[in-house]
DNA sequence: CTGTGTGCAAAGGGTTTGCAAGTAC
DNA sequence: GTACTTGCAAACCCTTTGCACACAG
C-alpha cells in the first residue's frame, strides 16, 4: 500500500519514506510534525522536512493550517493533483479546540457562496468548536 | 483618530505607536509586516514586534493566516473585544492569488452550516481567487 | 516620580543549505 | 553508473528576551 503511493507519485522508495507513509496511513485525520516525529522512534529531523517537502511536491500530502495552531499535514485524496489541492474544495474541516484533533467532514456540503465580481478558485471552511468525542 | 484608538484600547500613546495606527487606518484590507515595515521610514524591528504584541493584547488588532501566506494585521472592528475577536464571524475573507490583497467581504452572507453531533463555536471562511481589479 | 516603552545585543526556535557518503533504480 | 537521498554541521530567518536608558502620564 504505502509503496504503492510513492510509486504512483513517481516518489523514489526509501525506508525512511515508507515508514513516513505508514504512519499517514494509519491515522485518518491530519497530524502535526509533533505527533509524526514522536510515532518515529528515531529520524533526522533535516530529512523529515526534506521528507515532506518532497512529498508536497508531488502530490501525496498538503498542508493544513488552522488559525493559531501548528501546522498539520495529510495525505491527499485521490483527486488532487501536484498542481492543484483541492482538498479544500471537498468538505470543511472542524479543528476541536479540546483534543486539537482536526476532522474533515466529507458528509457536511458546503453551500454555494456567491461572491460578485470576484472569480472564486477555492474556499477554505474551517470551524472550531468541540467534536463529539469530547462532549 | 489615532491617539483616540489607543486611548480607547487603555494603549499607551508613543510616536510609534501613533505611526503604526496611521499605516493600519490608511489601508482598509489587512497588511502584511513587510508592507509595515515599508512604510515605516525607520524603525527597531524589535520594537515593532513589541508593539503589535501590545496592540493585539489590547483588541486592537488582530492577524488573520491564510494557508501558505504570510501573516497579515488589521484594526479590530468596534465589536472585537480582547477578549473574542470576532472578525472571522462577521464576513469572510477573500483572497487574491494575483495582488495578494486580502480583502474583508462584509456584504456577503455567511450561510449556517449545520454539523451534526459537533458544537461549533466559530466559523473561518476564506475564499481565494481573483478580485476585480485584476480580473 | 513610577511604570512603561525603546533600542541595542544576544539568544532562541524552527527551517533550510552545503557537502560527503550511501542508496535506489 | 547515475542521479537522488541521507545525515551531520552550519547557516538562516523570524521572533523573543535582557538590560540600560528614555519617555508618558
Amino acid at each position: 500500500m504505502s509503496n504503492k503511493l510513492l510509486k504512483s507519485k513517481k516518489i523514489r522508495e526509501t525506508p525512511f519514506r515508507l515508514k513516513v507513509v505508514e504512519i499517514l496511513l494509519d491515522k485518518e485525520n491530519p497530524i502535526t510534525l509533533e505527533e509524526l516525529e514522536n510515532k518515529l522512534e528515531s529520524f533526522d529531523r533535516i530529512t523529515l522536512y526534506r521528507t515532506i517537502k518532497t512529498f508536497k511536491n508531488n502530490g501525496l500530502i498538503h498542508e493544513i493550517k488552522i488559525a493559531d495552531e501548528p501546522k498539520k499535514i495529510a495525505l491527499c485524496s485521490l483527486k488532487c493533483t501536484n498542481e492543484k489541492h483541492i482538498h479544500h474544495l471537498e468538505h470543511i474541516h472542524f479543528f476541536c479546540e479540546v483534543c486539537k484533533e482536526t476532522y474533515c467532514l466529507d458528509n457536511i456540503k458546503i453551500p454555494n457562496i456567491e461572491v460578485p465580481n470576484y472569480i472564486v478558485s477555492s474556499f477554505d471552511f474551517t470551524a472550531k468548536g468541540t467534536c463529539e468525542k469530547c462532549l
